[in-house]
Parts: structure tokens; C-alpha cells; sequence
DNA sequence: GTCTATAAGGAGATAGAC
DNA sequence: GTCTATCTCCTTATAGAC
């Protein structure tokens, strides 16, 4: 049995992401955990801490920051699988369902005010970019892609995926038929930067 | 000076894209035009007609809907400044004030259920990506071009652009440094696509 | 930690005077 | 067409019993 506060947690980002921020009430929340609205109170002060506190989890997660490891080195030296698998794995990693309501949360809370966070779209995909920059600067050091400004390929190769997923986000499609589309894309992004 | 039903759809078209579907009322929308709630309901049967009034007027443009001129025809011939111009434009377009706000809306409002608008970003893009298919289509016809899927390479152009103007819109940001960054992608995009 | 009770105000919407 | 007045319900949040 989970503790009350993640159960809290939990029942506010279904909810966020379902009705926004102003359209999920305290009510709702509490009438999903199955507790009246005072006992949220116990765990958290406000409605806003809630939606702060489900920001700062999924934010600050830093896979920006990666280590250049033998082995990534070695798959990186097929630069077409490597893209191929990348986009596959990115494609999964935002498809799967919290990872879903987070980024609805992002989209329909954009509008709240809070001192705090200051967290938006731009943060979020900053991180991916990051981790692709270090990928392709390595790449070009090592002479397996065409020179190029790092930043720009990044967005060249993110965005069309991204883009592509919050449309069926905000179609609420689940079922992405992600392998043909990283393919295309894929084979058009190769064909572009290699040698 | 405007009939009240225009200052409610702007008032609202403006709130709405401040504070979301939900965050913004009824109350709000009438302080902002200076008259009472009760006089927005002389004008509107309720706040969703409001919403959907909006989302009617900005959907339904038909910019795929375009017919191939000779003028048309002769701008294409020359594809590496048609794109440069195309670039500029759709970003100036979707930069306009009225069409940020109703693009914030877009993304604010998606969880409100209404049956006779399943209005989405999807179809806001489409429309977009129609008339660039089109253009596509006839390059490739005109051995101007590679051969490719049409949809890929308006997938391929449009979704850059567009995901970099939404990072800037949920930022707040409206200077964007568009010439550079549509100088950059269309420099990488014609080197993919050029015989 | 959860409950009942309640505060204090905001929400969408309507009736009827002018 | 706009107003005042009002309805009914929902909102976030708190006090205090158990």
C-alpha cells in the first residue's frame, strides 16, 4: 500500500493531465484517493504546491548530462543504427503514460503563475538536445557525419519526432505507429549528414 | 467603435490564451469589455459557445486549398528562395498576435470536451502541410527536386519551424530571432532534397 | 491522519426592470 | 441590450473533534 502523499501525487497528475490545473479541483482529487479534501491539506498547503512539487519530480532529471562510456562510443560508430534505436527509444520513453501526462501537465499549465518554477516546454526538450549536441560533436570529431553546427542537427532530429508525438498527444492516440515514422525520418536525417 | 458581440470574442480570445478555458470566466471576460456578466449571455447562450466560436473562426482557412498559378509555378522554379520566403512567412504568420493567442488555445483547451469541435493540432498543421505537399509534389514533378514522399519532406519542413515558434509562444517570448533560424534549417533541408 | 463542519468567495447562468 | 438581483453549486482552505 502506497502512502497517502504519493497517492495524492499520483491521483493530481492523472487529473492535471486530464482536465488541467483549474479544471481538476481538490475534490476531484480527494474523491479519487478516496479521502476528503481536508486530509490532502495534511500533505501538502495548497493545490499549487501539488502541481509544483509534480513539476519539480520530472523536471531536474539531467540526461543531458551523460558520460562519453567505451560502449556509447562504439555504437556511435554506427551512426544509422544509432539513429534509428535513438529514435525508437525517445519515441517510447515520451509514449509511456506518466511521461504522457507530464507533458500534457506542461502544455495545459503553462499559464499558471508560480515564482518557483519557470519550467517549461524549452527546459524539457533542452535536456534531450543536450545529450544529442555531445552525441553529434562526437561524431563529427570522429569524422562519421558531414561537420556540422551540433545544435542545429539536435533540433533537425528531435523536433520532427516531438512534433509528431504531442500531435497524437493531443489527439490522445496511444497506439503510435512510431517504427515506420522513425524510419522515414531516419533515412532522410542520414542521408542529409553523412559523408 | 465594435458591436459587443466582436469585444466579447476578442476579450475572450485574448483571457482564454492568458489563463486557459478554465482559469478565465465568464466575470473576467465581462470586466474586460466593462459591462456585466449577465449581458455576455445576450450575445453567447454560454461560455463554451464562446470557445467554440473561436476555434470555428480559426479553423476551416483552407490555406491547402490552393490553386497552382503560373505565378505559383515560376516562385517554385527557383526552390532554395521559395523555402527561404516560405520560412519567413509561416513563422511571421504564426507569430501574429491573434494567431499566438488562438495557437495557446489550441494547447490550453484540448481537454474540453465539445462534440462539434475535435479541433486539434493536428488539423491546425494539416492545413499547412496540404498546400506545402502540393508545392512538393509539383517540384518533384519538375525534376526541381529528389524524388520523395511529399508528406515526409512537409513533415520534414514545417515541424522544425513549428516546434521551435511553440517553444518560444509557452515562453512568452515574442522576438523571436526567426532569420537565422529559418536561414539555418532551409541551408540543411535544400541539401537534402537537391539533385 | 482523517474526519465533519464551515467559512468566504467565485463559478455559470437566469428573471425581470428599464 | 444592459442592468440589478439572485439562484445554485463549486471552489480553496481552515478549525477542531476523534
Amino acid at each position: 500500500m502506497k502512502d497517502t502523499k504519493t497517492e495524492i501525487f499520483n491521483a493530481a497528475l492523472t487529473l492535471f493531465s486530464e482536465k488541467s490545473y483549474h479544471g481538476a479541483s481538490i475534490r476531484d482529487i480527494a474523491k479519487k484517493i478516496g479521502k476528503r479534501e481536508s486530509s490532502i491539506y495534511n500533505h501538502f498547503s495548497s493545490k499549487e504546491e501539488i502541481l509544483t512539487d509534480i513539476i519539480s519530480n520530472f523536471s531536474n532529471r539531467n540526461f543531458g548530462k551523460i558520460i562519453l562510456t567505451d560502449e556509447l562510443i562504439n555504437q556511435i560508430s554506427k551512426p544509422e543504427k544509432f539513429f534509428s534505436n535513438l529514435g525508437m527509444n525517445l519515441m517510447g520513453f515520451w509514449n509511456s503514460d506518466k511521461e504522457r501526462m507530464f507533458i500534457k501537465i506542461l502544455f495545459y499549465s503553462n499559464n499558471i503563475d508560480s515564482k518557483e518554477y519557470e519550467y517549461s516546454l524549452s527546459n524539457y526538450l533542452d535536456d534531450f538536445k543536450k545529450f544529442t549536441s555531445i552525441i553529434f560533436d562526437e561524431m563529427i570529431k570522429h569524422k562519421y557525419i558531414l561537420k556540422n553546427d551540433s545544435k542545429l542537427l539536435s533540433n533537425e532530429f528531435i523536433s520532427f519526432l516531438f512534433l509528431h508525438f504531442i500531435e497524437s498527444l493531443l489527439q490522445n492516440k496511444t497506439n503510435l505507429e512510431i517504427k515506420e515514422f522513425v524510419k522515414a525520418h531516419v533515412a532522410f536525417f542520414w542521408n542529409a549528414i553523412k559523408r
